[in-house]
DNA sequence: CTGTTAGCGCATTCAC
DNA sequence: GTGAATGCGCTAACAG
């Protein structure tokens, strides 16, 4: 209820003038020549009255906010909880707070969350729910603001961005599966206005046709354990020679091996999962989940950091990181199951 | 990099001047009588130079900034993921962008945090890493700036605060492992200058004393698989007639199921664990976790509106929240294992 | 070496 | 009904 303290206050105290006290709290006497025994005095000074600078004011004043805006799709996502972590450490690392707002994955959410904060004037943003041709993002990029987009790119290719490896993940993941024996693979696929989602729907194809086999794949409408669930049923229904699904990420995988279980069949033993991302405890699940390993604090720090070389240097030119993905074998796949096929040495 | 469009721009545009702009834009144009042809004509002007208010000038103007400060033990836990979506998505709702910060449980950290935070002139904090006697939370007070804390108090009870219900929540754990049978029971209990630490461990003995039992309990040093881990390893060796744990945590229950493992023995036949929060995914492992529910979400919104109520009647009383916790019971529970002792109807 | 001055964007009190 | 003036807290250009 104190009414605040100001550098006036600690001026009063130090019997100098404010501007003095900006100078020297900054350190900006060193070079301006303020006596070291003046600089201390007025440091007491601002101890003893409690002073802690109005970053607003100095805000107004500089156009530098000390504040980084962060945009995910579902804060409460698991997989984002890492990447949250190593960004907010980078930045809290430069000396930035972060202002953080969840979308629901909902264009018309983030478009009212990103006005506030672009009215609370950050120095940049940090943007992890970008679909392709997002407006928001556009609008971002209109106010002038720094932006560094992860996870999923919004398409243009003048913005700095830290990616997943879509592709060679995708790759890796149905050269596993082929590698075990599957030959019809089916896919339920992320949203198709989301890069990560158009992306491996497109490699899966064609890395499993180009090697003789059958693609079958569904557009889930999000990257949940119900979406999993239901997408996933559609398909084995639909394609009952599948053997092996590669899902769009963990939580959708989790929800093909619910839909499995619900059909009466066993995972992996009639039918194989991948994910993707291998966020936290997927190792703890049953079946253990084989996926392709995203680094995600990787990514949280790759991109906090390119922001921040941004905002120091407003002309440097996009950057483009591809985070490598790298296979987890666990438990949730294996050969498909034998079939009663005439086979060269069969029965 | 355009430079950022202001009222004056608008008033220009508009052919009026800014005071009028303002008072047309924040709606005190109906009470002061301005013509709604005018308001239309300004709206347009704001529109088409696509003006967004500045609120950092506002802040500086008013003292309000729009902006609530949120603090985390850790950003990555499970368990506050739920938490932080419901208290985000209520402070929007109101018209405030959120602050987080993660200061990793520790005071130090905390303490820098909360400096930078305080700087950006928030309207509260809503603060979930207090521990008993916290000096951080002292210096919000002194700050004058409101603050509810949730899941852990700092001891003090004249701050609002939504807290779990621990001491109940014990009891029932008790009593459920009490029901199946057990009289030895062990606890890995949280950091002991931590709230729900040091009230659950307090409860867990008077319980199982109060019935006879024998009990035995360790503190952890934080609430991670490792630390479970690590301390139930010392609890378990250390008193081989424990048949049952009660674990501070779910994370730290999935560690002493691990140490449980590593003993060659197995949950639930030869050894039971009971967790706390229930966070998501308790019910995918193996075994899926008996556990305390606390629900997550209602924490986060109870304390959200409580902080927006004391932000908007300052004068108004400190309220105390106890969420009502809820045995899940599933399978890290059983009977313990019978011994060869001379029962009644011996064999 | 330090005081004076000005102004960032906005809301508000006071004139007219 | 609306323009003019003021100041929130701060930094920076300019005096001296």
């Amino acid at each position: 209820m104190s009414r605040n303290v100001t550098l006036r206050d600690v001026a009063e105290r130090a019997g100098v003038h404010v501007s003095t006290v900006s100078r020297a709290l900054n350190g900006l006497g060193l070079q301006g020549r303020i006596p070291a025994e003046t600089i201390t005095r007025i440091r007491r000074a601002a101890e003893e009255v409690g002073y802690l600078p109005n970053s607003v004011g100095r805000a107004l004043r500089t156009g530098r906010s000390g504040v980084v805006a962060m945009v995910v799709p579902d804060i409460a996502n698991l997989y984002s909880a890492d990447i949250n972590h190593a960004a907010e450490e980078v930045l809290t690392g430069h000396g930035y707070s972060m202002l953080l707002a969840s979308t629901g994955d909902r264009l018309d959410v983030a478009d009212l969350q990103v006005a506030a904060m672009v009215s609370a004037q950050p120095e940049g943003f940090l943007y992890g729910a970008a679909r392709l041709g997002d407006p928001v993002v556009a609008r971002v990029r209109e106010a002038g603001v720094p932006i560094v987009l992860y996870n999923r790119t919004d398409g243009s290719d003048d913005l700095s961005t830290v990616l997943p490896a879509d592709r060679d993940g995708t790759e890796m993941a149905v050269t596993h599966l082929l590698g075990l024996g599957h030959r019809v693979i089916g896919h339920v696929a992320g949203p198709q206005d989301i890069s990560s989602g158009a992306v491996r729907r497109r490699v899966f194809h064609a890395a499993v046709e180009r090697a003789g086999g059958t693609a079958f794949s569904l557009e889930a409408a999000g990257h949940t354990e119900e979406e999993g669930e239901r997408v996933g049923s559609i398909l084995l229904d639909a394609h009952p020679s599948i053997t092996a699904v590669v899902a769009a990420n963990d939580r959708v995988a989790l929800g093909v091996v619910d839909a499995i279980r619900e059909r009466g069949r066993r995972c992996p033993e009639d039918i194989s999962v991948v994910g993707f991302n291998d966020m936290p405890y997927t190792d703890r699940f049953v079946p253990a989940l084989t996926t392709m390993r995203v680094p995600q604090q990787e990514i949280g720090r790759q991109a906090a950091e390119a922001l921040v070389a941004v905002i120091e240097d407003p002309a440097r030119p996009p950057t483009h990181v591809t985070v490598p993905a790298q296979l987890m074998v666990r438990g949730s796949t294996m050969h498909p199951p034998r079939r009663r096929q005439p086979g060269p040495r069969s029965a």
